[in-house]
DNA sequence: CGGCCGATCCACT
DNA sequence: GTGGATCGGCCGA
């Protein structure tokens, strides 16, 4: 029983503070692929390994909410310290997760684009309307809320708790299982929708 | 206070 | 491949 009890804690832990408080988003971006990404809101477990993450470097990145430091009720949650949910709606309809990192008052954050459902795949299919999974379920920003069951209102939460936390459980994608590329829709962002902070796990996701 | 627009998705052609 | 849906946040007046 104790040896089982630490083999599970060993292959399968979740994703500690420190981890989410470290400074160099763009490192952890692409850290994120292959993590285990879960919910459990009303009883419903669920979760999907992590396909594609885009970085928002505060206030230096002129796509990021918070470029210049820019504060208001909606970006306040950036500022939260790393390891908090930050949760906001997109065109009117579309909830968008992202994970807040490194210190409180520094609001980075990243944005997780895609995953690959691992557990509670009914939950899922039935949160997204659809009979059975195909290629892209789960691919794209707003579905990857809608699947786990994370609305605009539960930006705040954090991510060391029991509604919405990150796991290791061993996967890591190697350099050259990983896509590089420019952020979707930041055109506005001028030079800095020319950089490199899409990451795409290939082994699990085309990329688009 | 009004108007514009976005870190999108899906149905339909 | 494309256009419509849809509404909160943000900025300028």
């Amino acid at each position: 029983m104790f040896n089982l009890l630490f083999l599970q804690k060993k292959l399968v832990s979740k994703l500690p503070a420190d981890f989410y408080l470290r400074d160099d988003v763009v490192l952890i971006a692409k850290e994120l692929l292959g993590k285990v990404l879960y919910t459990k809101f009303d009883g419903l477990l669920c979760g999907g390994i992590i396909t594609e993450t885009e970085a928002y470097a505060g206030i230096r990145d002129k796509a990021s909410h918070a470029y210049n430091g820019r504060r208001s009720d909606r970006t306040e949650i950036m500022y939260c310290k790393g390891g908090t949910a930050y949760v906001y709606l997109c065109y009117g309809v579309h909830s968008l997760f992202n994970v807040v990192t490194n210190k409180k008052d520094i609001p980075d954050a990243v944005l997780i684009r895609g995953i690959s459902p691992l557990k509670g795949v009914e939950t899922m299919l039935d949160r997204a309307g659809k009979k059975a999974v195909d290629k892209n379920f789960g691919v794209g920003p707003g579905k990857v809320a809608k699947i786990l069951g994370i609305h605009y209102s539960h930006t705040g939460t954090d991510l060391c708790g029991k509604q919405i936390w990150l796991e290791d459980t061993g996967i890591h994608a190697l350099n050259h299982e990983i896509y590089t590329g420019t952020r979707i829709g930041v055109d506005y962002a001028a030079e800095d929708a020319l950089l490199p902070y899409r990451f795409i796990f290939t082994k699990y996701q085309k990329k688009i």
